[in-house]
DNA sequence: TTAATATCTATTAAATCTATAGATATTAGA
DNA sequence: TCTAATATCTATAGATTTAATAGATATTAA
């Protein structure tokens, strides 16, 4: 279970939209500035996202992304699988679309795919556990924390 | 979380090795041919989690790897992690040794850091939960189910 | 009409994973 | 003591995937 580069990128961008900070829709020079993202390679992470459904695009000059639906809504596996597609631990483990192996004979009667489509399905219930709402919070959190000092002892 | 080749062959390599059918300590080369295993490639799953503690080796002529331990004892986490390293979402959600990402300014406050370290230790738990009994239990019973015809109506 | 934006496809660059090669060390048995 | 079969170790080639960049087109507010 590598996050990709591409997964904490859709994590941050999501959590940047759904900051209180980040005005009702941003472009993404403005997004890739904010997070330190390299442009281009977010433009692909949003286009996903929106393929996905997560967000919302205005095109055009003034245009630029949103959310699209309430951050409460918005899964942690939803984001990694929209941009990182099915997280399976084997093609053929795909409960959805299982794509046989090279080297294994029968889809049917391998112990393998089988355990591995349960670890599959255990990953994603565990993703599935966090919204983005809880990411927001925690990056705000985050957020404040930075700023504060370092804690004195008071007398 | 891709299930690497690496893994899937020390899993494949340990369900024989806890399977009835095979002899107290068998060769590599055995392994490799009963499993159908590039040679060269199982000789380095099998260093690893021999140096894991999971099998244990003979050298010389005759000698050959057997399991170390119970397998009720040896987690599929366990098996994953001996052969791939920690399976931490992010180099810098390792709760032992967390390494610093390039672009993440504090390891204290990263929100990105704090949540996959959660998430890692979600996925741990739960391939920690199947053993390797388990997995010699159900490729036993897949061993069975092959070799039955298929399935009948009694009257 | 222009400038700023999203969208799309392709390509290059880098990193990682898979597999192979070739050497050395060890040991049972002739 | 020698030989053959084995494990161990390090290096490297080959293949695949991921990350990043490039360059075009489509859209829209002003």
């Amino acid at each position: 279970m590598k996050l990709s580069k591409k997964s904490a990128y859709a994590l941050k961008a999501l959590a940047c939209l759904g900051s209180p900070d980040t005005p009702p829709l941003i472009s993404i020079q403005e997004l890739a500035r904010r997070e330190n993202i390299p442009k281009k390679f977010l433009e692909q992470v949003l286009l996903a996202l929106n393929k996905a459904g997560l967000v919302q695009s205005n095109r055009g000059k003034a245009g630029g992304y949103a959310l699209r639906g309430a951050p409460a809504g918005i899964t942690l596996g939803d984001i990694v699988r929209a941009v990182d597609g099915p997280l399976s631990p084997l093609p053929c483990a795909n409960p959805l679309a299982p794509v046989k192996c090279a080297d294994c004979a029968s889809l049917e009667h391998c112990w393998l795919r089988i355990l591995m489509t349960e670890v599959g399905a255990a990953v994603n219930t565990a993703l599935d556990q966090t919204t983005l709402a809880d990411i927001c919070r925690r990056a705000e959190q985050s957020k404040r924390s930075r700023h504060v000092r370092a804690p004195m002892y008071e007398i």
